[in-house]
DNA sequence: ACCCCGATCGTA
DNA sequence: ACGATCGGGGTT
């Protein structure tokens, strides 16, 4: 199984969302199948982070594609996304739901629940998934079929389909 | 310093 | 339907 670089995550967003169906994480010996996945894609994107603009949050969206992106929300969840496209363009998709073997999918099935299950936190912001021995991304050889529905709990934005479900189950 | 709000989730 | 809980970002 081969490790996604920077060819994999340096493409238009919607492109990765799709492709990052059935692709495998790795965090500190954890392996989890993404199986949900959001695209959140430049300024011009209402529900996108910088749509305000770069901020000293946002920075990491703004470099290059490959990195982590975590954030606290609600002051209590993390969010996961992976950093896409050039250098300068800002965007990212965020995790929204994994499956690991042995493990209730009702753990796993939400962008806050699936970084408490695995430990994922700030901490674990602006990780170089393209060069970390302990966070990364690896190609399954899986590719699953998939649909697409507009984005969850945002206000703006929700005309565009950019949340994407696999059809998946593991084992 | 103050205020508002959020890419959520569990409970009611 | 609602509250927990806190940091980001804008405003005073």
């Amino acid at each position: 199984m081969r490790r996604l670089d920077l060819s994999f995550f340096n493409r238009p967003t919607l492109l990765v969302a799709q492709e990052l169906l059935g692709k495998e994480i790795f965090f500190k010996a954890q392996k989890a199948i993404i199986t949900e996945t959001e695209a959140y894609i430049g300024e011009d994107d209402p529900a996108c982070h910088a749509a305000k603009g770069k901020t000293k949050r946002t920075a990491i969206m703004y470099g290059r594609a490959g990195f982590s992106y975590v954030y606290l929300i609600y002051g209590m969840y993390h969010c996961l996304n992976f950093v896409t496209e050039d250098e300068g363009f800002p965007a990212a998709v965020l995790i929204r739901a994994v499956q690991m073997k042995g493990v209730p999918k009702q753990k796993l099935n939400g962008p806050g629940k699936l970084c408490r299950f695995l430990g994922i936190t700030t901490e674990h912001n602006g990780i170089d998934l393209l060069a970390s021995d302990d966070f990364y991304v690896s190609d399954t050889g899986l590719c699953l079929p998939f649909t697409a529905t507009p984005r969850i709990g945002i206000s703006a934005g929700q005309e565009k389909e950019w949340r994407f479900l696999a059809q998946f189950s593991i084992e």
